[in-house]
DNA sequence: AATTTCAGCGTACACTTGTACGCTAAAATA
DNA sequence: TATTTTAGCGTACAAGTGTACGCTGAAATT
């Protein structure tokens, strides 16, 4: 096992995943890409391609899957910046921020396949953000006065709010990024401030 | 003026435009759309496309205008059930679910298009979305004790949310949509508490 | 050392796509 | 009535697509 053969594969195989993700753009989304393309930019010949994935849609669920990973990482390290006395709030809204910024391409990915035309893949996707919403409603029900069912409303509620602002935040400078930002906190606050009126 | 001739016309286009819409679906997006198909379902030669619309572009962008009114009309509609005595929350969420169900090519194309690979598209749905907020944001304004500008945080936040919603309830039977729509109006009234608190 | 496995290649094929070009017939205009 | 305008058609073409098939050489296995 892990011979040099099944090195250079795993290698080109990651080729073909970096070669998918820079030909997303504003412009490009993943239906748009083609597999010769890929495979042109990856450095092998089209055909060479199925000895990685069967399919255009494989490789890209396994693009999905590594854009979640990026975002769960991501917010790992927000979770440890609270715990050293940030604002919950703040915080996690611009750790996701960064995520737009410097991952700009993974976050294109999750928002248009959430609504794309692969039923595997909405799926796919919304598992990555169901993850995320349990994962806040579990911080939310142990931190703050609130009843179960209604930790995951507000969690749901939040982090659809935050995806959201991402993606305008995609079209925008940073003038309107940082006016988005400041709504988008106050607008948390208000989902806070109501669930707990409600769930206590 | 009006003559046969020009009656005709726009009759195909309309044929144009219905066939595209008619050829969205949860599996195939406006860009997965090609000029042939159209055409072919339309009733006319691939080439005579071009008497009507320059692009595919041009086309889709006259599909948000069409789906946008669309919605707008059906929220007037919702605005009369209010005045008649409805709560506002429940019956907007009611009429937009309506639109989901009732229009949801016209909705999909909304949606897609919102983070689509088009600028222009983009530009076209955010200025629709707009349209919807400032409206509610107005109506918020005078009926409840809430700064202009909360008002208009709230506004975003909650058209934000049904909006999601709606996307969420594309895939889902009529028994989960229940349990989203409960979900639903339980944050738009952690919204509302929330905004009125602040913005008072 | 002999054999098997297999990542990557090149060729080939059948399709689909957008669109340029020139024609036709009927409606509109003069 | 004679002329112009134009919606729609058919042909044609270059470009790009996914993928079937068989080969090769080097790594892995026996």
């Amino acid at each position: 096992m892990s011979g040099v053969r099944a090195q250079q594969k795993q290698k080109t195989r990651q080729a073909l995943i970096e070669a998918a993700f820079n030909q997303l753009s504003a412009e490009h989304s993943f239906s748009n890409l083609s597999l010769r393309e890929v495979a042109r930019e990856a450095g092998i010949a089209p055909t060479s391609f199925y000895r990685h994935f069967k399919d255009m849609n494989e490789l890209g669920l396994t693009m999905v899957d590594e854009a979640g990973l990026t975002l769960r990482q991501l917010m790992r390290q927000a979770r440890r910046r609270i715990a050293s006395g940030g604002s919950v709030i703040i915080t996690s809204v611009e750790t996701f921020m960064e995520f737009i910024d410097t991952s700009s391409n993974q976050f294109r990915l999750l928002l248009r396949e959430r609504s794309g035309t692969s039923k595997a893949f909405r799926a796919a996707v919304a598992r990555e953000i169901k993850h995320f919403i349990l994962e806040l409603a579990h911080y939310l029900e142990s931190e703050t006065p609130c009843d179960k069912q209604h930790a995951y409303m507000q969690a749901e509620a939040m982090v659809t709010l935050v995806f959201n602002a991402g993606a305008e935040a995609l079209d925008q400078d940073a003038q309107q990024r940082a006016e988005l930002t400041e709504r988008l906190i106050w607008q948390l606050r208000y989902i806070a401030r109501g669930a707990n009126h409600y769930g206590s």
